[in-house]
DNA sequence: AATGATAGTTTAGGGGCTAAACCATTTTCC
DNA sequence: GGAAAATGGTTTAGCCCCTAAACTATCATT
């Protein structure tokens, strides 16, 4: 096997799968405690699509409709996000409220905090161009790759 | 803020924290039907280091000591690993069976195809060297900012 | 020997997931 | 127009993961 793939293949376990929950805990964002990862995603996805359907959710997260059932009516229970009614009455569409905007905000200025620190004491500033150029690309075969 | 920062934001987030899920999925490897990855990375730790006591374990992975119970139990069980009893008798050695380790190298065998595929296809030679020196960095960031 | 610390397991409760079952509503077909 | 099929979303059932307290056996300290 070539080195390099084994070598990604430890790479890649070790960042995406295995990091992940670590940097999430090390980011130290009381919103987190609140609100999962799961949760956090849903009111990103209705933030940035607007109203959208719980089945368009499913879709756009790739889980099954009863896991955004259960995810959005926690969401409602905390005020996050409201329904809308359309004139299919089977039919929600779902938007943030004041305050889901508000904590998306407050949690992307937290994130962006730590990633400020984190990049001005251990990245120098052509690094930061090639992680923005491979994430993007990373961003881009997971949109496509049947992912 | 820095417009840099406030992409990073958004990749960090969609590539970390919402497209591992996806990634996961995609690879199509039939160990992570019956192996979770907390599973899988218990046998990577438990073979990188020979034999491992839970209280080590709980501490590489991060976790409560009750959740390193859990795994171990579920790995037991299903006879990928086992235990090695020391002088100390509250403590438990814990090694990889050759079942245990049979699984490993399969999971990575497969991860490795399906890193060399996605690399044929959608990523040139130049960008595979980027991706690895990126994804050194970002393991080096991981090991030592209290991640 | 009694007390405190330690290693690991079990228990309790919260989050997530899939998929079937269920219910109301809409669409399709005869 | 009415019956059957499809659809949108919710609830139910069962499995997984996590944290942390409670618990038990063992070791270390006083």
């Amino acid at each position: 096997m070539d080195m390099r793939i084994k070598e990604a293949v430890e790479l890649f376990q070790e960042v995406l799968f295995y990091g992940t929950e670590r940097v999430i805990r090390s980011v130290d964002n009381p919103l987190w405690e609140e609100f999962s990862p799961e949760q956090m995603q849903s009111l990103k996805l209705i933030g940035k699509e607007g109203r959208i359907t719980s089945a368009r959710l499913a879709v756009l997260q790739g889980v099954h409709k009863s896991a955004v059932s259960n995810r959005t009516k926690k969401l409602l229970q905390k005020e996050l996000i409201q329904v809308v009614q359309t004139a299919d009455r089977r039919e929600k569409l779902l938007e943030l409220t004041d305050a889901g905007k508000s904590v998306l905000e407050e949690s992307d200025r937290i994130l962006a905090e730590y990633l400020e620190k984190l990049m001005s004491e251990q990245v120098d500033d052509q690094e930061i161009e090639q992680f923005l150029v491979i994430f993007r690309k990373l961003s881009a075969i997971m949109k496509t790759d049947g992912v």
